[in-house]
DNA sequence: AAAGAGGAACTCA
DNA sequence: TGAGTTCCTCTTT
């Protein structure tokens, strides 16, 4: 792969397909994932300056920055469907400060290994994030087929993401495909403080759903994803229980360990480390505005008779119990 | 004060 | 009719 020029020969892409780089939120737990760790090649490989990894997974950081980069440029094998953002970064890679050596072939063809690992690792990673996020808001990935129910549910979650303002308000009646056809200056024009995060995140979104169109599913599934996959399939067009709500954030802990998390998995106890924002998140998928913890438990309470959950032998606050843990 | 428990009426698919 | 949702009162932590 040809590093300084503007496009890339092995995917038709353009510098104007940007990478969105999320810079890294400060809470520790929101890191890059631990399986990741092992083939994270460094940055002065892929001619970046050195600095501490960028995540490219978006629901762990809270500030989007348009980083210019080639080799990421790959994470699409064709370029983006739609209008690309605006904002088109310098063609050209950013330079080490000091003069290298030309590669040798050895140095190129581990440099292109690590650009394969990263590149199936970020794809990965974002078409999991998307998926996840699609299952959580019960839409569709691509954001053409949203209307616009899908769209406020959307904006919600971008919202709760990037810990923004309520922004949701300034895009009443926008179905998905009025949103695509939106230019980064009418978001702008929307929001003016927030319009480009949102524009940002959309553009992921999109690129997302091109992805998908081009790599195999099987890429970004994960053992923990099968049951709930499985569950999916079988019952498309069932509405989504509490139970199952919760097991789904359960299952990504990576993205919802702040919020609940597993205290014994084996036995199916578990513990709501932040009552509020699970029961936001439960409103946001059940487009319930007013859910609160409060009612959450109540509901969670209801299933103490059907013997779907119940509190643990030894009582604490917050921690709940599957009484038929899988 | 926040969480927990449960009754009762209500909505919605 | 089932699965919550909403509101309520009272108890526990």
């Amino acid at each position: 792969m040809s590093m300084g020029s503007p496009g890339c020969e092995h995917t038709g892409c353009t510098a104007h397909s940007p990478l969105y780089i999320i810079q890294p939120h400060t809470d520790a737990r929101m890191a890059w994932p631990d399986e990741a760790e092992d083939i994270k090649p460094p940055r002065s490989l892929l001619g970046l300056p050195e600095l501490s990894w960028p995540g490219v997974f978006f629901p762990r950081y809270d500030r989007l920055a348009v980083e210019e980069s080639s080799w990421m440029l790959r994470m699409t094998e064709t370029p983006a469907p739609v209008a690309p953002p605006s904002r088109t970064p310098e063609p050209g890679p950013a330079k080490p400060s000091q003069p290298q050596e030309p590669p040798s072939e050895m140095d190129g063809q581990v440099e292109e290994r690590c650009l394969e690992q990263v590149h199936t690792m970020v794809v990965g990673e974002v078409l999991k994030d998307v998926d996840t996020a699609c299952k959580l808001l019960n839409i569709a990935p691509d954001p053409l087929d949203w209307s616009c129910v899908h769209v406020q549910k959307w904006l919600l979650w971008t919202e709760h993401l990037y810990r923004l303002p309520q922004v949701s308000t300034v895009f009443q009646e926008v179905s998905g495909r009025d949103l695509c056809s939106m230019t980064e200056a009418d978001f702008r024009q929307h929001s003016s403080q927030f319009g480009d995060i949102l524009y940002a995140h959309l553009d992921i979104w999109r690129s997302a759903a091109a992805m998908k169109e081009h790599c195999p599913p099987e890429d970004t599934k994960s053992a923990d994803d099968d049951s709930w996959s499985d569950v999916k399939r079988n019952y498309p067009s069932q509405p989504i229980h509490l139970w199952q709500f919760l097991r789904e954030l359960l299952v990504k802990p990576h993205n919802y360990s702040r919020c609940i998390r597993w205290i014994n998995r084996e036995k199916g106890i578990f513990k709501i480390e932040d009552s509020a924002l699970v029961a936001r998140l439960w409103g946001i998928r059940k487009n319930r505005p007013a859910m609160n913890y409060d009612k959450l438990s109540r509901s969670i309470r209801q299933y103490y008779k059907k013997g779907i959950i119940r509190k643990p032998d030894v009582s604490r606050r917050l921690v709940y119990q599957f009484v038929n843990p899988v």
